[in-house]
DNA sequence: TTGTATGCGTTATCAG
DNA sequence: CTGATAACGCATACAA
């Protein structure tokens, strides 16, 4: 690998010199300039950024991470196409780092993000709790936002999505339009946004005092096949239902598929609480009620933060223009018997 | 941030120590070793990756560089989360590069990935030639494989699948049931994939003395939307067929709900060639056959051989442990009508 | 406008 | 076993 030292002996010049006309910054001849560049394109000269990062304490990197158990379906892919998008429109690059399946490893990726020298990190979280991340941003001087979750103290470096409030929406939908016996297939219990959709499903019920019941619920993975599954093992019980309400697009999959197979047609109602609008359940049943959650808003509005706080910026200072962010998700219903 | 050097002051050792306690390098009473950790604890000390990989010259990374035409659905997930898997289990980070939309900006994520130093680089090409990737190959000491591309000189850098047999086969399928009237969904007619599916059923037509009509060919993008154009382009033109390929599982999905909406049941039959063992439409028309294409080998190949290299293996020296390896799909039909 | 010198945080080579 | 010290490749304050 050539490097600076070489580019600058042959164009007769210091490598303070080189450097300069590379960066843009103090002043530099013209014809000077020229030769340099004449040098670098004879030498193929590149920069080795390493060592410019070194120097500059800077390496205009934004790290992502995300758990595995996301690195499946569409959901994620839209949540990387945006995040790489932006990153790169404010001129940084987006590394991603692989949060696994456990808050160990979740751990690690954030730290490995760390010592790599990001300028800021995003964290996706699944399994850490918001009291660790809380301390987490508050441990470092790199600037830290958290998607999807609501945290307790830096309540500012969040932006997060109420799930409950989207779900009970949902539910609510369905109610009114006279459903009485709606299942619902939640995510995984272990995951807060799991929980909050189940919670937004039993709020919906209370509210209009229809009575829980505990057999019309089952768990599944926010993958295809367990809301396959989930649907099988509602029909073994033998419940019977009008509506049904799977926790994410995926699990809506699933769940139409093994109706399809089970005998019964498109359902009364499948209503899908899922993400963003790229949901592919809906494509499948047209009349099929979903939520769109605003992963390209939300995404955003983090990038946003975190180049501001880049830049200088300070939240605490700055109460009114943000002090908690809050994206509902907007119900869309469509027509269905 | 604290440094390496003020680990070694609180321990009251020099530099050297700390860092060989910290590589496992050299010898080191238990003592000190103990002592050394102890300050590093107690500081909270983290190594500055930056400053390590400069001084080793290696960073433990591999880079891949996809296009952001591929950053939405199944397909892209599934090809992360292996990529990834792979790379830490061999100890190693994915750095993954945005190649976004068009050859230049394919080299400029090669060439950032380049400058960061990565180990090695995978190269899931879009816009790019042959030509030009077997020159980048050449041109650069760091080895480099390419995914889903078969090169012309350096054919053991590349993992590639053979499109047009598998599309043939799957073409092939259709007609040994009886069907004539075969209507085809092309991907963007730009991307050599896309060439190699379309010319696999005309392939297959030719070897079955079908006569091929240009009408029944209409070309898509890769994504659900120019699956359903598609067929309504088919309807308007007023074609008729009994089965219908879609060039991947997103278009297919697209297809589908086209289908639907213009009040044709599931078709005679709907060939699915896409992507993996992940593709969803079979999910949904369980009566439809597709094409796997074996990502996560492919993948796991490409890793391996990066990895080899990295350890100072030479491919020119051992032709036979692989000179050009050909993953082919397999086939797979369900039952139709 | 340009060159010199120093620092960035580690690793690695030699002595001791 | 341990400690100076020289790279690594680049940026930058300070001189000139």
């Amino acid at each position: 690998m050539t490097t600076m030292l070489e580019v600058a002996k042959r164009a007769g010049v210091s490598k303070a010199t080189v450097s300069r006309v590379l960066s843009g910054n103090g002043y530099v001849s013209q014809e000077t300039k020229d030769r340099v560049f004449q040098a670098i394109d004879e030498s193929g000269y590149r920069p080795n950024l390493l060592a410019r990062n070194l120097a500059t304490k800077r390496t205009q990197t934004l790290g992502l991470v995300v758990t595995n158990t996301l690195y499946h379906g569409v959901y994620f892919s839209e949540l990387l196409f945006h995040a790489a998008r932006m990153t790169e429109e404010r001129g940084r690059q987006l590394i991603l780092a692989d949060g696994k399946h456990s808050a160990e490893e979740e751990r690690e990726a954030i730290q490995y993000l760390l010592d790599m020298r990001c300028d800021a990190i995003i964290i996706y979280p699944r399994f850490l709790s918001v009291d660790e991340m809380d301390a987490i941003i508050q441990d470092h001087s790199q600037p830290v936002m958290v998607l999807n979750r609501r945290l307790r103290k830096n309540s500012s470096h969040c932006v997060w999505s109420d799930h409950i409030a989207s779900s009970e929406a949902a539910v609510t939908q369905l109610i009114k339009l006279g459903h009485r016996d709606i299942a619902f297939i939640t995510g995984s219990l272990d995951s807060p946004t799991g929980i909050e959709r189940l919670s937004g499903y039993k709020a919906a019920l209370a509210q209009h005092q229809i009575p829980l019941r505990e057999s019309l619920i089952v768990e599944g993975k926010w993958n295809p096949a367990s809301g396959a599954a989930g649907v099988s093992t509602l029909l073994a019980r033998g419940e019977t239902f009008s509506a049904l309400v799977a926790s994410n697009d995926d699990m809506a999959i699933g769940a139409i598929k093994q109706l399809h197979e089970s005998g019964i047609a498109t359902p009364a109602a499948v209503s899908v609480i899922g993400f963003d609008d790229v949901a592919i359940a809906p494509y499948i049943v047209p009349s099929l009620s979903s939520v769109r959650v605003p992963v390209t808003e939300m995404i955003k509005e983090t990038i946003s933060r975190l180049i501001f706080m880049l830049d200088g910026g300070d939240f605490t200072s700055q109460q009114n223009f943000a002090g908690e962010l809050i994206l509902r998700d907007s119900v869309v219903a469509g027509p269905h018997r």
